[in-house]
DNA sequence: CATCAAAATGTTAACGCAAACATTTTGATC
DNA sequence: GATCAAAATGTTTGCGTTAACATTTTGATG
């Protein structure tokens, strides 16, 4: 008990007796042993990060749009001594059992990384009474903390950008998965098109699986390519699809932007290193993750507190790859 | 008690009573607490990550380098049915920071990322008596397993390279941070240089701050550019240098490869995308993460296991930012 | 239907820690 | 040096699991 007070800095203990528990410590090599702790007062000090973001493997598969919120989510972690624990695991075929893990680590909160959330999703976070923040999604609920980004605004906004530059037939690549990011980023489009009393043209809207990324870009620039009457300019709902695009395009010696602006979303490294560098829109991932931790660690401390969900807006990345339609 | 059988699988239970038990768990959502698992029979079924690759944030620093072997670390881990816990977390001034960590966690063993390992690391690693697996550099000490690839290999390969190509003045960017990758690589480009009768030039040879990162590449074209008598060719230690190198020439109007040819290491994706594409050469991560968990994993299991280390071999990723001196 | 081994289930204890409560020590005061 | 509150230290208990051991139930056999 005295050592577990020396070591809690916690109670009274003489000056003496701290410096010789200390001392037995450093001989002894001794550490604590945080799962009895956990197992004694139900406070981990860790907190699992789950994403059902598509793809088979959790850390790399969503590399820019995960990487950027887990730093933004260790800063906060740093400053409340928490930890981490990334599952990867048995079978995981979907969220709910990423969930199982954490559960069973009993970890203090989740962060849940989706573009998609279903309404059993949102049940079981409700059921498990579990403190839980979600990124990259939104939900009805007001139970559930949401932190996502405008992507509606972005798309209107990149889609004002192009009609700005005087274009009038733009595309757009949608994918075929089920992804607010996505269906969001497009409705934006269509907004801004109407508010221009444009339409776009059925043809020029293209449908492609988000896993194959950049290969599906390719095909994208070909189909195009082979158009009697193609866009102008084409939005790709992320920077994969724009920067396969750019890079066959470059292949099949059509100029960008000259013939055909590209513009996409996420502010990829790879967008700024390509010639011509992509016209993007940037999430702010490190706030966002950041915000999600710092809001689930008052969730943990507070059980009353309600959290409260937050938009950010996206901010345009400006690239070479948009210009003037000829 | 019966629970527990039920749950492990393990000794007789009559199908009538599994059927209640799994119902009941079902009613009442339990799940397994595994700290109270791990606290009874010392087996927490997971392992930690460290790295002490410099800069700030453990996740994000090291991309490529780390994303890489974490994803082959995670195909093992997932065959194994353990997880992974990465740290965070107080201060962590140096790897040993980072140890404490999982001494505390009790993880079952761990496997430490780093380009570089003093002494009192490796003997902080034996005196632990904790399973332990090296990423990234080797050690005397044939008690610790290290998985590493052959950067001396690839530093002569792809200096021969360029001298094949008539390169004859080829200058090198060293880091001023202790780091056996790069050194291993100098090393190298000195071995196969001397074994064709050249000797870099003094002022050929740079040494710049690793975390500058694409900003030193660029500082070092600058000089390049002003030299008098330029080298015709650079090998940069990382892809990071090689691209900054580029874009800076892109910039300064200076043509690559026709003036100057630029080869990197590590092969990273931005340099698949980087007009002229950047030549480098690529660590088989993947499978060296992989084989580290493996070889984890053994020696987890088996005490006298003492596992063995494994060199892999570096292969050439061509790209047309190399050719032969005008 | 008594017997008995196998099958099924139950009980106890220990893992390492810290909350809650209990006891001892200290040293200031009269 | 007796008194007493504060300071310091100690004891017991329970967190959820499972190994080890104990007990009860089952059903096949003579």
């Amino acid at each position: 008990m005295t050592v577990s007070r020396v070591i809690n800095n916690t109670g009274n203990i003489r000056e003496e007796t701290r410096e010789r528990v200390l001392d037995a410590i450093e001989k002894l090599n001794y550490h604590p042993n945080s799962m009895a702790r956990g197992l004694n007062n139900n406070r981990i000090h860790s907190i699992g990060v789950a994403t059902s973001l598509s793809s088979s493997h959790i850390l790399v598969a969503s590399s820019p749009f995960f990487h950027g919120l887990l730093n933004g989510i260790e800063s906060s972690l740093m400053k409340h001594q928490s930890d981490l624990v990334i599952s990867t695991r048995r079978g995981h075929k979907g969220t709910s059992d990423y969930f199982r893990l954490f559960y069973e680590r009993k970890v203090d909160g989740i962060i849940l990384i989706s573009t998609y959330l279903d309404s059993s999703d949102v049940e079981e976070m409700l059921a498990n009474n579990i403190p839980c923040v979600v990124i990259g999604t939104r939900t009805d609920s007001d139970r559930i903390v949401c932190i996502d980004s405008d992507n509606f605004q972005a798309g209107k906004e990149i889609t004002e950008r192009l009609i700005e530059k005087g274009h009038r037939k733009i595309g757009f690549i949608r994918v075929s998965e089920q992804n607010s990011n996505v269906e969001e980023r497009y409705r934006g489009f269509g907004e801004a098109m109407k508010a221009h009393g444009l339409e776009p043209g059925e043809e020029h809207v293209f449908s492609v699986r988000m896993e194959e990324e950049e290969e599906a870009g390719r095909r994208v620039m070909k189909a195009v390519a082979a158009m009697a009457d193609p866009p102008t300019a084409v939005i790709a709902s992320n920077d994969f699809l724009a920067i396969g695009m750019i890079r066959e395009a470059q292949r099949l010696g059509i100029p960008i932007p000259g013939e055909l602006s590209v513009v996409g979303f996420d502010a990829m490294e790879t967008g700024r290193v390509i010639q011509p560098s992509l016209y993007s829109m940037r999430q702010p991932l490190g706030e966002m993750g950041f915000l999600a931790a710092e809001t689930l660690m008052r969730l943990i401390e507070d059980p009353h507190d309600a959290g409260s969900s937050r938009i950010f807006p996206m901010e345009p990345v400006p690239g070479d790859s948009m210009a003037p339609p000829k």
